[in-house]
DNA sequence: CCTCTTTATTTCGAGGCTCGAAAAAAATAG
DNA sequence: CTATTTTTTTCGAGCCTCGAAATAAAGAGG
């Protein structure tokens, strides 16, 4: 049994959980409003309020928005303390290397982006290239250093969320590095690596609920094709690895040679560099191109718009690609709203028509046949924004504990 | 948000399931059993016990295994009351409905088996005759009827498990059957309505919960060609459908017409229709049939493991289509135990070989890439204790609100 | 300016729950 | 018949949520 046996005090950690949604919502809340909000009774709301403001985790805020000229007592609007906890990201891309100070209501606090040859870098170099940018801006902001309570990774490649490892990525040529042991130990504090493609859709489901809610799946279109899947409002992850290796679905038995060393699969097709490989007329067996420029690859989609020829056929080939992957995807989990993002989603045009083409009747049976996609062509805001929801919640779910918090920022390291 | 606010009693509420579900694992336990397998401390067994004791849930065995001549105050053995219920199964499918009154302890008190010509069965035939088995179980067990609580039903075909209906089926021209609706108004209990495959995943993890724990694959490849699947211990379940239709996926693009009206699907290639259409000689787009029957699958079969011809190859392109459709799994979910059930596990032998080479190699940056295949031909007896389970494991989560028993029976319909 | 009304928030008691410690039960050992 | 051992129940402490009543803090109105 999996089961795990239920404690009184779980009681009011889910509902400190509700509570501290509601506020990283809507900013500014009354607890009258957080009443309406949660459900929970006025009492309780009470009581909940009072002791996460002793914790000095929520704040009263006298001055803010206080419904005036009502009449009646006035509500007191309370907020998150953006300065209880502060906590990093980190974004490790081809060549890329992007790191962010948060506060505790999310917002930036200080931020550095380097560029790095990552494709000869080794998974010392990356490590150490990413402690000198964290050091850097820790040692920039006075306190933030103590204050530093978690760091969210997203990374190009395969990881394990339990270890909070990366198992695999294109972008460096080592494997299974553990990111996450290694800060966990310079800083003290617990580490999430997690694939950027999951950092995606647990952004897309905090910046537009509406479209993304319960069920839906991001695609990373770039140098090379992941997937982030939300699944009855959770994040599916997969048993080992914290990805949904969209890209690496089969197409095509025994085709043209993927990144990974198999063939065949949907990144072989979709993927700048298959693109850029069937554009040039190379076999679809010839060895992948470790970079390809966002220059060279707008010039082909260009060309492809301009003319009809190996240009527009090999992002047909894409649409068709990615499409069959659906079409098997839907098979699964039924048909959920697409995200597609990053640069393949800037060529959408080019893709759609075949795309929609394989995908079409998904469900034979008659379910809703509609498949609606939105267009996301810059990937790296929603990565670094995933990554910060990621931090914050795993907060929110730690400061449960109640009396946790009062020693919990004193236990740094560094 | 989708978070539900906690009170009080679900700590009762989820306690009891633990202790419900220890009983259900062991059949007999002491109070101090109960206290290791669960956790939880004696006081709280105590408490617990005496609750499920009075609401006649449990009882107490005194002649049972008494720990004897033994010092110290004997324990006291506690089994689950088989009397305190009776639960209802049915399973629907190709020319076949089976149904199965059970107690409270999971032992058989009456079935029915009957062959029903369903293809030219339309949905009012086959409710008609699913509910005259029915009402002869109840009426031959005198007092059943009073204490029906649950049916479950598995059939083979599409379901949606909220509404438990069936969305559409190869067994019968009718679609959207709403089984669920009509068997609780006619007996005034709730009802569940799964895919076979579904039942047959919950079957194989209390049968062998050694192998079949947490992350698991039951694959029912028979007429058609389904999965059920458990994934982080819970039962993966479509967003809409309850099932996940591997056999639906696509393995190629345009290929050989499915009985779904698509093309190119799984189960275009490696169902009993499929092969035997090959094994014919006819086009791959020519209409499926719409019975196989076992002997003239069978046939074949001896045919392809005699001699090397359109026999032996029609069962290598089935199990190619498996095992490209297991690639896709496997990159989504990573890769899992899988269980093959019903006739073309009986076939293994014939598919193994093209399965595995497609399969292998699956994870391409280096994880564990042994797959374990085991082999269930018949799926009768897996539909029905996954039928059976699910009828008791529901009443399980449902006799927790305590008081809440003490009224139920009565609250029948018939 | 003082009282009335209205709305927000806190306080208080009832009724749950789990748990550890102590008490009670029910056997064997001698 | 008493001591010992093991199981099970009982009791009090310390959680939790909730509804009702009490308290706070405004505007409205004479």
């Amino acid at each position: 049994m999996v089961d795990e046996i239920a404690r009184p005090d779980d009681v009011r950690r889910q509902n400190r959980r509700l509570v501290l949604a509601a506020l990283r919502g809507h900013d500014l809340l009354s607890r009258t409003d957080i009443v309406a909000q949660t459900g929970l009774s006025a009492s309780t709301v009470s009581a909940i309020t009072t002791a996460l403001i002793a914790e000095g985790i929520v704040n009263e805020s006298r001055d803010g928005d206080v419904t005036a000229n009502r009449r009646g007592r006035p509500q007191v609007a309370l907020t998150l303390n953006p300065e209880i906890a502060t906590i990093a990201t980190v974004e490790l891309a081809l060549n890329l290397a992007h790191t962010v100070l948060f506060d505790y209501k999310g917002q930036v606090i200080a931020q550095e982006i380097r560029r790095i040859p990552t494709l000869d870098a080794s998974a010392g170099d990356l490590t150490r290239a990413i402690c000198e940018m964290l050091d850097g801006l820790l040692a920039a902001m006075p306190g933030s250093a103590g204050r530093l309570m978690h760091i969210s990774m997203g990374v190009q490649g395969v990881t394990d969320a339990a270890s909070a490892t990366m198992l695999w990525s294109p972008i460096t040529p080592d494997i299974n590095v553990a990111f996450g042991e290694i800060l966990s130990a310079r800083y003290g504090v617990s580490v999430a690596v997690a694939n950027d493609c999951s950092m995606i859709a647990e952004a897309l489901r905090w910046t537009d609920p509406e479209h993304y809610a319960e069920d839906f799946a991001a695609i990373l279109l770039s140098h090379g094709i992941g997937m982030g899947l939300y699944l009855k409002g959770k994040p599916f992850l997969g048993v080992q690895s914290s990805g949904a290796e969209f890209g690496h679905m089969l197409h095509v038995p025994n085709g043209a040679l993927c990144r990974c060393g198999r063939h065949g699969c949907i990144e072989a097709y979709a993927s700048d560099y298959a693109i850029l490989r069937r554009t040039a007329g190379e076999d679809e067996q010839a060895q992948p191109a470790q970079d390809v420029d966002a220059a060279s690859f707008n010039a082909v989609a260009d060309r492809a718009r301009s003319r009809d020829g190996a240009e527009r056929a090999a992002f047909r080939k894409a649409g068709q690609a990615i499409g069959s992957g659906l079409r098997s995807l839907f098979s699964l989990i039924d048909p959920v709203p697409i995200a597609l993002v990053g640069p393949g989603a800037g060529v959408f045009d080019l893709i759609e028509a075949d795309l929609r083409e394989i995908v079409s009747g998904t469900t034979g049976w008659g379910g809703k046949p509609d498949l609606t996609i939105r267009c996301y062509p810059d990937e790296h805001p929603l990565i670094l924004q995933g990554c910060m929801m990621t931090s914050l919640l795993h907060l929110d779910t730690q400061l449960f504990a109640p009396g946790d918090l009062r020693e919990a920022p004193l236990r740094r390291a560094i």
